[in-house]
DNA sequence: CTTGACCTTGACATGATGGGAAGGTGCACG
DNA sequence: CGTGCACCTTCCCATCATGTCAAGGTCAAG
Protein backbone atom coordinates (compact mmCIF):
# COMPACT_ATOMS: atom_id res chain seq x y z
CA UNK A 1 0.00 0.00 0.00
CA UNK A 2 1.33 3.57 -1.29
CA UNK A 3 1.88 6.39 1.28
CA UNK A 4 -1.30 7.90 -0.51
CA UNK A 5 -3.54 5.04 0.09
CA UNK A 6 -2.61 4.73 3.80
CA UNK A 7 -3.34 8.62 3.29
CA UNK A 8 -6.77 8.04 2.45
CA UNK A 9 -7.32 5.04 4.44
CA UNK A 10 -6.71 6.93 7.71
CA UNK A 11 -7.26 9.86 7.55
CA UNK A 12 -3.05 11.43 8.06
CA UNK A 13 -2.20 13.44 5.22
CA UNK A 14 0.67 11.63 3.50
CA UNK A 15 2.51 14.57 3.87
CA UNK A 16 2.39 14.05 7.65
CA UNK A 17 2.78 10.77 7.44
CA UNK A 18 6.41 11.42 6.12
CA UNK A 19 6.86 13.90 8.93
CA UNK A 20 5.93 11.36 11.76
CA UNK A 21 8.20 9.16 10.49
CA UNK A 22 11.07 11.79 10.09
CA UNK A 23 10.58 12.87 13.76
CA UNK A 24 10.35 9.11 14.75
CA UNK A 25 6.59 9.41 16.12
CA UNK A 26 6.39 5.86 13.75
CA UNK A 27 8.94 3.39 12.60
CA UNK A 28 10.44 3.98 9.07
CA UNK A 29 8.29 2.60 6.62
CA UNK A 30 9.14 -0.11 4.19
CA UNK A 31 10.05 0.46 0.56
CA UNK A 32 9.46 -0.39 -2.70
CA UNK A 33 13.09 -1.06 -5.10
CA UNK A 34 11.97 2.43 -6.69
CA UNK A 35 11.98 3.70 -3.28
CA UNK A 36 7.65 4.30 -2.71
CA UNK A 37 7.13 4.22 1.19
CA UNK A 38 5.00 0.48 1.53
CA UNK A 39 2.22 0.02 4.21
CA UNK A 40 0.71 -2.66 5.80
CA UNK A 41 -2.47 -3.70 8.01
CA UNK A 42 -0.33 -3.03 11.19
CA UNK A 43 1.02 0.77 10.10
CA UNK A 44 -2.62 1.55 9.10
CA UNK A 45 -3.61 0.73 12.85
CA UNK A 46 -0.86 2.92 14.03
CA UNK A 47 -1.76 5.91 11.90
CA UNK A 48 -5.32 5.60 12.95
CA UNK A 49 -4.35 5.74 16.65
CA UNK A 50 -2.60 8.78 15.96
CA UNK A 51 -5.20 10.71 14.21
CA UNK A 52 -8.00 9.48 16.67
CA UNK A 53 -5.19 11.16 19.16
CA UNK A 54 -5.01 14.28 17.44
CA UNK A 55 -8.20 14.54 17.01
CA UNK A 56 -9.02 14.31 20.88
CA UNK A 57 -6.11 16.96 21.03
CA UNK A 58 -3.15 15.37 22.22
CA UNK A 59 -0.14 16.78 21.57
CA UNK A 60 2.86 14.40 19.75
CA UNK A 61 4.41 13.99 23.09
CA UNK A 62 1.62 13.02 24.57
CA UNK A 63 0.90 10.77 21.69
CA UNK A 64 4.53 8.91 21.92
CA UNK A 65 3.75 8.14 25.24
CA UNK A 66 0.53 6.84 24.82
CA UNK A 67 1.87 4.74 21.47
CA UNK A 68 4.76 3.10 23.71
CA UNK A 69 1.74 2.22 26.39
CA UNK A 70 -0.41 0.87 23.80
CA UNK A 71 2.33 -1.34 22.25
CA UNK A 72 3.32 -2.49 25.77
CA UNK A 73 1.40 -5.71 26.67
CA UNK A 74 1.89 -5.22 30.04
CA UNK A 75 1.20 -1.41 30.78
CA UNK A 76 -0.49 -0.13 33.81
CA UNK A 77 -3.72 1.35 32.67
CA UNK A 78 -3.09 3.78 35.45
CA UNK A 79 -0.02 5.32 33.17
CA UNK A 80 -2.83 6.25 30.27
CA UNK A 81 -5.06 7.26 33.19
CA UNK A 82 -2.33 9.72 34.55
CA UNK A 83 -1.56 10.95 30.74
CA UNK A 84 -5.12 11.76 30.05
CA UNK A 85 -5.67 12.95 33.17
CA UNK A 86 -2.56 15.90 32.47
CA UNK A 87 -4.41 16.12 28.99
CA UNK A 88 -8.30 17.01 30.30
CA UNK A 89 -6.60 19.70 32.67
CA UNK A 90 -4.38 21.23 30.17
CA UNK A 91 -7.70 21.52 28.22
CA UNK A 92 -9.80 22.96 31.02
CA UNK A 93 -7.44 25.34 31.86
CA UNK A 94 -7.31 26.45 28.56
CA UNK A 95 -11.07 26.57 28.72
CA UNK A 96 -10.90 28.69 31.79
CA UNK A 97 -8.80 31.18 29.83
CA UNK A 98 -10.80 31.37 26.88
CA UNK A 99 -14.23 31.87 28.98
CA UNK A 100 -12.26 34.85 30.72
CA UNK A 101 -11.47 36.27 27.61
CA UNK A 102 -15.03 36.14 26.16
CA UNK A 103 -16.83 36.93 29.78
CA UNK A 104 -14.40 40.36 29.78
CA UNK A 105 -14.95 40.99 25.89
CA UNK A 106 -18.63 40.38 25.71
CA UNK A 107 -18.73 42.29 28.97
CA UNK A 108 -17.32 45.44 26.58
CA UNK A 109 -19.10 44.83 23.21
CA UNK A 110 -22.24 44.93 25.86
CA UNK A 111 -21.94 48.50 26.37
CA UNK A 112 -20.78 49.40 22.97
CA UNK A 113 -23.34 51.10 21.01
CA UNK A 114 -21.91 49.69 17.69
CA UNK A 115 -22.71 52.52 15.85
CA UNK A 116 -21.70 55.40 13.53
CA UNK A 117 -20.21 57.26 16.77
CA UNK A 118 -16.71 56.97 17.49
CA UNK A 119 -16.85 56.42 21.25
CA UNK A 120 -16.22 52.71 21.63
CA UNK A 121 -15.68 51.26 25.55
CA UNK A 122 -13.83 48.27 23.88
CA UNK A 123 -11.03 50.49 22.63
CA UNK A 124 -11.40 52.52 25.94
CA UNK A 125 -10.17 49.30 27.59
CA UNK A 126 -7.31 48.52 25.57
CA UNK A 127 -6.18 52.17 25.67
CA UNK A 128 -6.21 52.82 29.23
CA UNK A 129 -6.89 49.53 31.18
CA UNK A 130 -9.89 50.54 32.79
CA UNK A 131 -13.63 50.81 32.19
CA UNK A 132 -14.34 54.18 31.02
CA UNK A 133 -17.58 54.10 32.72
CA UNK A 134 -18.42 53.39 36.32
CA UNK A 135 -20.87 50.86 35.73
CA UNK A 136 -18.85 48.06 37.73
CA UNK B 1 13.21 56.13 27.01
CA UNK B 2 14.94 52.57 25.73
CA UNK B 3 13.74 49.62 24.90
CA UNK B 4 13.96 47.43 27.93
CA UNK B 5 12.67 50.36 29.98
CA UNK B 6 9.86 50.33 27.71
CA UNK B 7 9.60 46.61 27.76
CA UNK B 8 9.28 47.21 31.87
CA UNK B 9 6.93 49.91 31.44
CA UNK B 10 4.46 48.44 29.32
CA UNK B 11 5.14 44.40 29.89
CA UNK B 12 5.81 43.37 26.20
CA UNK B 13 9.23 41.75 26.01
CA UNK B 14 12.00 44.22 24.00
CA UNK B 15 12.07 41.17 21.71
CA UNK B 16 8.62 41.29 20.49
CA UNK B 17 8.81 45.27 20.23
CA UNK B 18 11.26 44.62 17.98
CA UNK B 19 9.45 41.99 16.39
CA UNK B 20 6.45 44.56 15.91
CA UNK B 21 8.02 47.07 14.22
CA UNK B 22 9.17 44.54 11.90
CA UNK B 23 6.11 43.57 10.75
CA UNK B 24 4.87 47.07 10.49
CA UNK B 25 2.39 46.63 13.58
CA UNK B 26 4.20 50.13 14.96
CA UNK B 27 5.84 52.88 13.18
CA UNK B 28 9.99 52.54 13.38
CA UNK B 29 11.39 53.87 16.29
CA UNK B 30 13.22 57.70 16.65
CA UNK B 31 17.08 56.41 17.36
CA UNK B 32 19.87 57.85 19.58
CA UNK B 33 23.13 58.97 17.50
CA UNK B 34 24.39 55.17 18.26
CA UNK B 35 21.47 53.74 17.33
CA UNK B 36 19.37 52.87 20.28
CA UNK B 37 15.61 52.96 19.96
CA UNK B 38 13.66 55.32 21.78
CA UNK B 39 10.21 55.44 22.95
CA UNK B 40 7.75 58.38 24.40
CA UNK B 41 4.60 58.06 26.25
CA UNK B 42 2.89 57.85 22.77
CA UNK B 43 4.42 55.22 21.96
CA UNK B 44 4.25 53.70 25.21
CA UNK B 45 0.44 53.82 24.70
CA UNK B 46 0.43 52.10 21.52
CA UNK B 47 2.71 49.15 23.34
CA UNK B 48 -0.05 48.80 26.35
CA UNK B 49 -2.77 48.94 24.11
CA UNK B 50 -1.24 45.90 21.71
CA UNK B 51 -0.45 44.10 25.43
CA UNK B 52 -4.37 44.25 26.75
CA UNK B 53 -5.01 43.33 23.13
CA UNK B 54 -3.06 40.26 23.26
CA UNK B 55 -3.67 39.51 26.84
CA UNK B 56 -7.98 39.27 25.25
CA UNK B 57 -6.42 37.02 22.74
CA UNK B 58 -7.24 39.20 19.53
CA UNK B 59 -4.37 38.02 16.85
CA UNK B 60 -2.20 40.40 15.47
CA UNK B 61 -4.07 40.74 12.27
CA UNK B 62 -7.19 41.53 14.62
CA UNK B 63 -4.85 44.19 16.93
CA UNK B 64 -3.91 45.86 13.45
CA UNK B 65 -7.37 46.54 12.57
CA UNK B 66 -7.96 48.01 16.01
CA UNK B 67 -5.21 50.09 16.02
CA UNK B 68 -6.26 51.33 13.14
CA UNK B 69 -9.61 52.24 14.19
CA UNK B 70 -8.15 53.27 17.42
CA UNK B 71 -6.22 55.72 16.16
CA UNK B 72 -8.85 57.11 13.86
CA UNK B 73 -11.11 59.61 14.98
CA UNK B 74 -13.68 59.38 12.86
CA UNK B 75 -14.08 55.63 13.37
CA UNK B 76 -17.69 54.19 14.40
CA UNK B 77 -17.80 51.75 17.30
CA UNK B 78 -19.62 49.24 15.08
CA UNK B 79 -16.66 48.40 13.65
CA UNK B 80 -14.51 47.86 16.34
CA UNK B 81 -17.70 45.44 17.85
CA UNK B 82 -17.62 43.49 14.96
CA UNK B 83 -13.87 42.50 15.44
CA UNK B 84 -14.79 42.17 18.78
CA UNK B 85 -18.03 39.74 17.72
CA UNK B 86 -15.74 37.93 15.26
CA UNK B 87 -13.21 37.10 18.37
CA UNK B 88 -15.61 36.13 20.50
CA UNK B 89 -17.00 33.70 18.09
CA UNK B 90 -13.76 32.04 17.54
CA UNK B 91 -13.07 31.86 21.32
CA UNK B 92 -16.60 30.26 21.62
CA UNK B 93 -16.02 27.68 18.65
CA UNK B 94 -12.21 26.78 20.24
CA UNK B 95 -13.88 25.97 23.66
CA UNK B 96 -16.92 24.23 22.04
CA UNK B 97 -13.92 21.48 20.51
CA UNK B 98 -12.28 21.62 23.82
CA UNK B 99 -15.08 20.74 25.63
CA UNK B 100 -15.89 17.94 22.96
CA UNK B 101 -12.52 16.74 23.79
CA UNK B 102 -12.98 17.02 27.71
CA UNK B 103 -16.10 15.39 27.31
CA UNK B 104 -15.13 12.19 25.43
CA UNK B 105 -12.12 11.92 27.27
CA UNK B 106 -13.52 12.07 31.08
CA UNK B 107 -16.02 9.75 29.73
CA UNK B 108 -13.35 7.25 28.79
CA UNK B 109 -11.03 7.83 31.78
CA UNK B 110 -14.34 7.09 33.89
CA UNK B 111 -14.09 3.77 32.80
CA UNK B 112 -10.50 3.29 33.13
CA UNK B 113 -9.81 1.18 36.39
CA UNK B 114 -5.97 3.32 36.49
CA UNK B 115 -4.75 0.08 38.07
CA UNK B 116 -1.75 -2.33 36.90
CA UNK B 117 -3.98 -4.33 34.75
CA UNK B 118 -3.32 -3.75 30.89
CA UNK B 119 -6.83 -3.09 29.45
CA UNK B 120 -7.89 0.14 29.45
CA UNK B 121 -10.69 1.86 27.53
CA UNK B 122 -8.77 4.43 26.69
CA UNK B 123 -6.53 3.07 24.41
CA UNK B 124 -9.29 0.94 23.05
CA UNK B 125 -11.13 3.37 21.55
CA UNK B 126 -7.96 4.96 20.45
CA UNK B 127 -6.81 2.24 18.56
CA UNK B 128 -10.34 1.37 16.74
CA UNK B 129 -12.05 3.83 16.84
CA UNK B 130 -15.16 2.59 19.18
CA UNK B 131 -16.02 1.94 22.57
CA UNK B 132 -14.80 -1.61 23.81
CA UNK B 133 -17.16 -1.98 26.16
CA UNK B 134 -21.15 -1.98 25.04
CA UNK B 135 -21.82 0.73 28.02
CA UNK B 136 -23.74 3.15 25.41
C1' DC C 1 5.85 6.71 -26.22
C1' DT C 2 3.03 9.90 -24.05
C1' DT C 3 0.11 11.44 -20.46
C1' DG C 4 -1.40 12.02 -16.01
C1' DA C 5 -1.49 10.60 -11.45
C1' DC C 6 1.34 9.49 -7.96
C1' DC C 7 5.70 9.29 -5.45
C1' DT C 8 10.38 11.23 -3.75
C1' DT C 9 13.21 14.91 -1.21
C1' DG C 10 13.92 19.47 0.06
C1' DA C 11 13.05 24.11 1.08
C1' DC C 12 10.14 27.58 2.86
C1' DA C 13 5.87 29.58 5.31
C1' DT C 14 2.69 30.10 8.97
C1' DG C 15 2.06 32.83 14.20
C1' DA C 16 3.84 34.47 18.29
C1' DT C 17 7.47 33.95 20.88
C1' DG C 18 12.00 32.53 22.87
C1' DG C 19 17.05 31.82 22.77
C1' DG C 20 21.50 32.90 21.69
C1' DA C 21 25.72 34.72 19.37
C1' DA C 22 28.74 38.51 18.09
C1' DG C 23 29.66 43.04 18.55
C1' DG C 24 28.73 48.13 19.87
C1' DT C 25 27.28 51.64 23.72
C1' DG C 26 26.63 53.89 28.28
C1' DC C 27 27.83 54.55 32.77
C1' DA C 28 29.77 54.05 37.32
C1' DC C 29 33.71 52.99 39.99
C1' DG C 30 38.42 52.72 41.02
C1' DC D 1 41.80 56.64 31.81
C1' DG D 2 40.66 51.71 32.02
C1' DT D 3 37.70 48.08 33.32
C1' DG D 4 33.50 45.78 34.02
C1' DC D 5 28.79 45.23 33.61
C1' DA D 6 24.33 46.05 31.90
C1' DC D 7 22.19 47.20 28.00
C1' DC D 8 21.64 47.79 23.10
C1' DT D 9 22.10 46.32 18.02
C1' DT D 10 21.35 42.79 14.10
C1' DC D 11 20.94 38.17 12.52
C1' DC D 12 20.00 33.38 12.76
C1' DC D 13 17.69 29.43 14.54
C1' DA D 14 13.94 26.84 17.23
C1' DT D 15 9.36 25.85 18.53
C1' DC D 16 4.54 23.01 16.83
C1' DA D 17 1.74 21.00 13.46
C1' DT D 18 0.71 21.71 9.13
C1' DG D 19 0.69 23.47 4.33
C1' DT D 20 2.64 24.77 -0.16
C1' DC D 21 5.60 24.62 -3.80
C1' DA D 22 9.20 22.91 -6.92
C1' DA D 23 12.03 19.68 -9.44
C1' DG D 24 12.43 15.28 -10.60
C1' DG D 25 11.46 9.95 -10.58
C1' DT D 26 7.84 6.04 -11.20
C1' DC D 27 3.85 3.60 -12.67
C1' DA D 28 -0.07 2.21 -15.32
C1' DA D 29 -3.16 2.94 -19.03
C1' DG D 30 -3.91 4.29 -23.65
Amino acid sequence: MNIGQAAEATGVTAKMIRHYEQIGLIPEAGRTGSGYRVYGPRDLSTLSFIRRARDLGFSIAQIRDLLTLWQDRARASADVKRIAGAHIEEMKEKMRLLQDMVQTLEHLSAHCHGDDRPDCPILEQLATGQAGNGCC
